[in-house]
DNA sequence: GACACGAGTGCAACCGCTTGCATTAATGGG
DNA sequence: CCCATTAATGCAAGCGGTTGCACTCGTGTC
């Protein structure tokens, strides 16, 4: 059916390794030869099969790219960076979304495996030993996440949650709260270690809620347990979440930013639609997923880089954040919202 | 380096066939031998090459799904439904995006045809005879465009179109807009010749302002357009304009859904989110994803089946419609806001 | 004029797997 | 007890390419 080489070989009275190196080794090839076989494969319509290709090289020009949720408005932005880039270096993208199941994250790396040169593992859910395990199959980075001797391209959301957590502290925000994301989530544990810690340097109370699913759901859930902790500033797992999470809060009769201050992460596109607009610290997705790309296919090159790229974060005041009581008052701390007099 | 079935072969005291039809013609070998194959397989770690077995039965197991833009919240429930279901079938994606490029999208199909099974086009640019060519190098399912000979699913945007246009001029409005969508686009010709003939019927006037992008830019930018056509409602070809259009329509001092009433076409996640909340006509895109896969691996098995799959749309009434002028009053037609009566 | 050399091409093995056919052993019928 | 069947396995060709090696020519050198 298909044209192969060896249809160009007899149209052009050459031999099929000819042919062959005509595409993949042009300079062993006679000029005027190479010109009639390009002619003849034109002609003809031929066009290389890269299974058949990869057979014999080992390389497949195929990327795998796992992420948890096609759905999440976090992962598009990346996905199409990737997608560009690598299609920029002649490669094709398999996608995968795992539900933000990490059993089904393994299982999908390992059908995956045999048919690219590499994997681009998103927020993955799986430990770090199996991380590790798996790239012994097949060559991976990571995003979102650091894992000993594997390349990693990840975002630096400690930095975002510092940055986060010191503008609701300086809004006069004492008691907070962090919405915590998916079990698993290496981009969670980061958030809350970093976010305790700035609390605790600023002396404000931070109440963790969760793990929850990092969906909007998951942030409508937990506005009831915002206010019951008497949290008046929240940092969300993500935006999703925080939207959620405004929505819960509307319900339960608080207004954002009057009652409560949400402040998500990401800065998806949804964030600068929403009323109020949603303060947030932007990560750059489409960054991470080109880096991503580069660091894969430059693998190959000098083994063993394991270099990790650090994106930058940036805190983007809108209007979910609103001050709060004031510094420590001791007088009425039942009411969040008593303009407050002054402690340190 | 990884595990083949000679390997297999060798550790279980069989020939390479016998471990090969272990595999894939298990009836064919004695359960005995079967079972000490298997385990040796399992102990080895050895998976099947795809790429080599798709070398010889011409199963890839592949499948490409290119869309014009994956960043387009439209998209992104289309591809994890459409990969969730290839996967149910042990078949993995290939995503591409071909920026509303139709000559990139051309070039994507051919690239991938060698190394898939077939190729979901979703909602292509590309002309109707390139897509027929096209479908002879490999099989194709066309979503959301009629091609004569190819098997299609899409999505009733006519009746989508017909029912916003009934639910505007029932609100009063008679001096319409239709916001249209990219040049090449099916259904973005589907809504106009809907619309037109709904509007006609209705005898309500209809000013068509296009082509567009069909981002949230392209929304945005026409809101002048809007507004100098004089129209008060406003169908928008996805709801991403629409809700770059209500920016727009502020920006420029217009309220929604007081001066102007909008309506997308979608219902992606957004809608529900923005202020006002967007009415919009709900296209089942998850389902589209499914039914599409199901039809591509289905098409195999009887030859030109050629189906079409229809989808039902559904209007969702929500906050950015209100009610228009009125009958055709002449009395005061420049007070949009006036408590107007309702016509018919 | 013999020789080394490099450019250009052909030859054939092989990548990991499937599959039609041959071979062998076990089974049942007459 | 022999033969035809059937079940189970081995054999080898081949899918569409790549690539190390051998071969054939000019060409330049001494």
């Amino acid at each position: 059916m298909a044209v192969t080489i060896r249809d160009v070989a007899r149209a052009c009275g050459v031999h099929i390794s000819t042919v062959s190196r005509t595409f993949s080794a042009p300079h062993l090839v006679n000029p005027n030869t190479r010109s009639r076989v390009l002619a003849c494969a034109e002609q003809l319509g031929y066009r290389p099969n890269r299974a058949a290709r990869a057979l014999i090289t080992g390389r497949t020009y195929n990327i795998g790219l796992i992420v948890a949720d096609i759905a999440n408005p976090f992962f598009p932005p990346l996905i199409k960076a990737a997608e560009a880039q690598a299609r920029k270096h002649d490669h094709h993208i398999f996608v995968a979304d795992t539900n933000e199941d990490a059993a089904l994250e393994e299982e999908v790396v390992r059908a995956l495996a045999k048919q690219v040169d590499g994997v681009l593992l998103v927020s993955p859910r799986m430990s770090n030993a199996l991380i590790e395990q798996l790239s012994r199959e097949v060559p991976m980075v990571v995003v979102n996440r650091q894992v000993a001797g594997i390349p990693a391209v990840v975002m630096d959301v400690a930095r975002g949650a510092r940055t986060a957590i010191e503008h609701l502290t300086a809004l006069g925000h004492h008691r907070l709260a962090l919405v915590a994301g998916p079990r698993g989530s290496w981009t969670s544990r980061e958030i809350r270690r970093s976010a305790s810690a700035t609390a605790r340097t600023a002396g404000a109370e931070l109440t963790i809620i969760g793990p929850n699913p990092p969906t909007e759901v998951g942030g409508l859930t937990v506005a009831e347990d915002v206010l019951r902790a008497g949290a008046t500033a929240v940092l969300a797992y993500n935006d999703l979440m925080a939207i959620g999470l405004i929505e819960g809060l509307l319900a339960a009769g608080a207004e954002v930013p009057r009652d409560v201050s949400v402040v998500g992460i990401d800065d998806i596109m949804l964030s600068r639609l929403t009323r109020p607009k949603l303060t947030t610290v932007a990560t750059p997705t489409a960054a991470a997923g080109r880096a991503a790309v580069d660091m894969l296919l430059a693998h190959g090159d000098d083994r063993r880089t394991t270099a990790h790229v650090h994106l930058q974060t940036e805190l983007v005041i809108r209007d979910s954040t609103g001050r709060g009581p004031g510094p420590h008052s001791p007088a009425d701390p039942g009411d969040v919202n008593a303009p407050g007099g002054v402690a340190s």
